[in-house]
DNA sequence: GTCGGCATTTTTGTCGACAAATATTGTTTT
DNA sequence: AAAACAATATTTGTCGACAAAAATGCCGAC
């Protein structure tokens, strides 16, 4: 037998992040009982887990709301995803096996074949695959549940509301390929500094997005 | 009417830090129900939140047990905490305003009257508060509630389980003073730099109490 | 036409109850 | 005596029910 609220909750991260439920939507508790056939105390449970990713806020005697976002929210999100991509591409320096070297070093050959062939195709997909490998190459749990697990759905969120479109696929990949060098190399420092860089660059792209297309 | 549940999280989370519930520890959901008075719902919503502090583990079907604290644990929650510290540190250079400046250095100033006064009484909740009012200043809210929320209960679990004894006071105090210099100075990247070497330092301190105090 | 107060309705917080799954205990067997 | 099994007991996951609080709608007053 299935564990409902486990079941519910990645159903309703999809529906938030998704925008099928839009910033500033109120989530009765009721309704949701109805709409996912469960009962209420499941999709409470749902809702608190779904506080703790930041997706939805919740005040006492009034529910839950889908969170807003706003530049603010983006910016700070991206300071701390800096902070911990960073410090990961450091650790995964010392710690990468050579499994996960080989893994990593396949994946960007593949995304090579994809930029030569104008494919953009599973490009965004390919830049999550990056960035999961490497950080769980950190064999650090807490970093790894911090960066792909919680903060990694409000990322999602932003990412979807602003139709994302990469920057320039091949400045990504070379970046891709300048920070896996560092960390095989075993330089922590430059791995993070370079991590660092190619955090803050995606951050001001998706800043200029924000500007662009919520007035 | 108060939210009990939310009421209980404290109380529970006191009773893991402070060992009186001890690591390993399985948390029966209608004995804490009988033991704080409460119905198992409230119980079952305290224990999520613990999950999400980090506080214990929860497992389909078997219910909830304190965390074990492991020299691995400890290593990890401190790579965190460099990252995060330290980027709080390099937000805080360029966001504090001078009220929160004024209460940092008048809190430097009483911790040196203390270290003169020999009374290391307090020392502990002090090297807290400055820590909390400087990574406050960041007004990066994400942060304040990673670090001030989240990761602080379990570093607290840490602490008390190695009956912290501080490294030289009067060496912290210094270090404390270089920081919010460089903070005041508007100096990020050195900003930065000094707290990741403090949180270092305080890591590989707790760490040499974990190896004498844990076998 | 708009604002304010009152009654109604909905929703949240909380609890107890039930079934399925797990843990435990005692018993039998090798 | 140790191991495997079975019956019992406890616990978890889930749901519906109830009271208190909040949101909503309605009516009258200005």
């Amino acid at each position: 037998m299935a564990v409902l609220s486990e079941d519910l909750t990645p159903r309703l991260v999809e529906a938030v992040v998704n925008g099928e439920l839009t910033p500033g939507t109120k989530l009765s508790e009721p309704e949701l009982a109805r709409r996912f056939e469960v009962g209420r105390g499941s999709v409470r449970e749902a809702l608190l887990r779904l506080e703790g990713l930041g997706l939805v806020e919740r005040l006492p005697r009034q529910g839950a709301r889908v969170v807003s976002l706003t530049p603010e929210g983006l910016t700070e999100l991206f300071a701390v995803r800096e902070a911990l991509e960073g410090m990961a591409c450091r650790l995964a320096a010392m710690a990468i096996t050579p499994a996960e070297a080989d893994a990593l070093t396949r994946l960007l050959a593949q995304h090579q074949q994809f930029v030569d062939s104008q494919e953009e195709y599973q490009r965004q997909q390919g830049e999550e695959d990056f960035h999961y490998l490497l950080f769980k190459a950190s064999h650090n749990r807490m970093l790894v549940s911090l960066l792909g697990d919680e903060l990694y759905q409000l990322l999602r969120m932003y990412r979807h509301r602003l139709s994302y479109r990469h920057s320039d696929p091949r400045q990504a990949l070379l970046e891709h390929r300048q920070i896996l060098d560092a960390v095989l190399q075993g330089d922590g420092e430059l791995a993070e500094l370079l991590m660092r860089r190619h955090v803050a660059r995606s951050r001001r792209h998706l800043l200029v997005q924000f500007q662009e297309e919520m007035q």
